[in-house]
RNA sequence: CGGGGCGUAGCUCAGCCCGGUAGAGCGCUGCCUUCGGGAGGCAGAGGCCGGAGGUUCGAAUCCUCUCGCCCCGACCA
């Protein structure tokens, strides 16, 4: 993409409205713009990088076997108030009336709707186990949004909904999921450490939430200092006995948020115990037949009897991930995006387009570059090389690619990790290869 | 919903207390000089001072109401 062409509207200077870095940082570079309390408009630059995560979300939701479907955003009052949550869930809720006066409300989740489906489309245990999702936007009216995309009202979330014969098998599709969580985040570079967490109006009996540790993160999390380091998530999935075996390894070590803190476990855990902020990104859940027993839900059994399935559900916060992943990677110059999430991979910087050779060399490196399937940022404006640097850095793209009239004399270019900041003279060749 | 703050140019803000022709920096447009980390000069464009009432000869400024946004708390799959 050349940026002449492109809608990049950066800002110079911090907008008042932005208390955090994060949500400073994405408005300054052009990724989101708010236009009402919790509600953003998501401009080409954020768009890339919100897909980017969506797409890891999703693949990771394949590979634990789940699979992907797309409910509406506006549903009937009609299922809420049969699984009794209409009244239950609050002015949390968006309710609308539409033209026949009938009521209609913006999702906030969709157990019952994910449910209903099911039970419409399935009939013998043999169609069990299954986990559904979608990555759809929702709404939640919260009383006060705040901190950019991560409090939003309207958010982009992975909602899945399992369902399974028996508990055996509930906690099976639970561990997949929680496997495939610690690897989803693993991906985006986030460290983010599960823990015993509340269930809260959703009800059942097991939980954990996803936690990725940051100062500015509104949850207060106490854990032992084993979770520090990153974990190894090889584990046959498939393997029920092995997988449960895993999880109930990794949860040998205390770690729970400030609902469910323990404290026996916090005194064996003594001065391993830390204390933090988190952010959560994920919440996980297994409440057994609340939502199949209130939505009719049942399957034939092997023996001719019916199976109520048991129930679990399993959220991310795909929108708000992008502002966890900006609280963790930054520094004074702006975003340092981990290369899986980048919106783009290069920025390539032609520092003087009103020089010809210069001009030739980087349309050429671009032209390379593109053909090879690279993501390429061209920086083809008419504009002095610092403005151009301090864009790069700011949008925070992980390589960038220097053209100059020295470089062009001696036939090399810059490449510079953004990152790290370490740059490399190396020649054209050389730098094709290096980052295709 | 309680408490606090803020709405003035695209952005960051000054002006308001103490009423008297609407400002600065950055950004934007044009020309010139410059060109490896947000350059310099000159000339410009751009504002119903969030909205509605009121007080006054006169309101960005004082009063009332209202809308919006931010922060703290409560709340929160």
């Amino acid at each position: 993409m050349r940026l002449s062409r492109y809608f990049l509207p950066v800002l110079k200077e911090t907008p008042g409205e932005a208390q955090v870095v994060s949500h400073q940082l994405m408005l300054r570079a052009g990724m989101i713009r708010q236009t009402a309390a919790g509600i953003y408009a998501w401009l080409p630059l954020g768009l890339r990088v919100l897909r980017k995560i969506e797409q890891i979300v999703r693949e990771e939701q394949d590979n634990a076997g789940a699979v992907e479907l797309l409910m509406p955003t506006i549903q009937s009052a009609e299922l809420w108030k049969q699984s009794g949550r209409y009244d239950a869930y609050g002015p949390e809720m968006l309710r609308i009336t539409d033209r026949h006066d009938r009521e209609m409300l913006f999702s906030p989740t969709a157990e019952e709707l994910f449910t209903t489906i099911f039970a419409n489309g399935v009939k013998s245990y043999r169609d069990l186990p299954r986990i559904l999702y979608q990555i759809q936007w929702k709404f939640r009216d919260e009383i006060r949004p705040r901190f950019g995309v991560m409090r939003g009202r309207e958010f982009l979330m992975k909602d899945a909904y399992s369902f399974d014969p028996d508990l055996a098998a509930a906690r099976h599709s639970y561990n997949r999921m929680f496997i495939a969580y610690l690897r989803t985040f693993a991906r985006m570079g986030l460290h983010a450490i599960p823990m015993r967490a509340d269930t809260g109006p959703i009800g059942g009996d097991l939980s954990h939430e996803f936690i990725v540790l940051a100062p500015t993160g509104e949850s207060d999390v106490f854990y032992h200092s084993n979770w520090e380091a990153a974990r190894d998530t090889t584990v046959d999935a498939d393997d029920a006995a092995a997988l449960q075996a895993y999880v109930d390894r990794l949860n040998t070590d205390y770690a729970a948020t400030d609902e469910k803190r323990d404290a026996g476990l916090e005194a064996e855990a003594g001065a391993a115990l830390k204390q933090s902020r988190g952010i959560e990104v994920g919440q996980i859940f297994y409440f057994g037949t609340k939502y199949s027993a209130a939505m009719g839900l049942s399957v034939q059994g092997a023996d001719g009897t019916a199976i109520v399935p048991h129930m679990g559900s399993y959220g991310i916060g795909v929108s708000r991930l992008m502002g966890a992943i900006v609280e963790a990677s930054h520094d004074k110059d702006g975003i340092v995006w981990p290369e899986a999430v980048a919106p783009y991979k290069v920025a390539l910087i032609n520092l003087r387009a009103d020089d010809a050779g210069c001009t030739a060399a980087a349309d050429a490196l671009y032209d390379r570059l593109s053909a090879a399937g690279v993501e390429v940022l061209y920086d083809d404006r008419d504009e002095r090389g610092g403005a151009k640097f301090a864009t790069a850095d700011l949008i925070g793209v992980p390589w960038q690619v220097v053209i100059g009239p020295k470089g062009v004399a001696a036939g090399t270019v810059e490449v510079k990790r953004r990152g790290a900041g370490t740059k490399d003279e190396m020649s054209v060749e050389a730098a094709v290869a290096k980052l295709t």
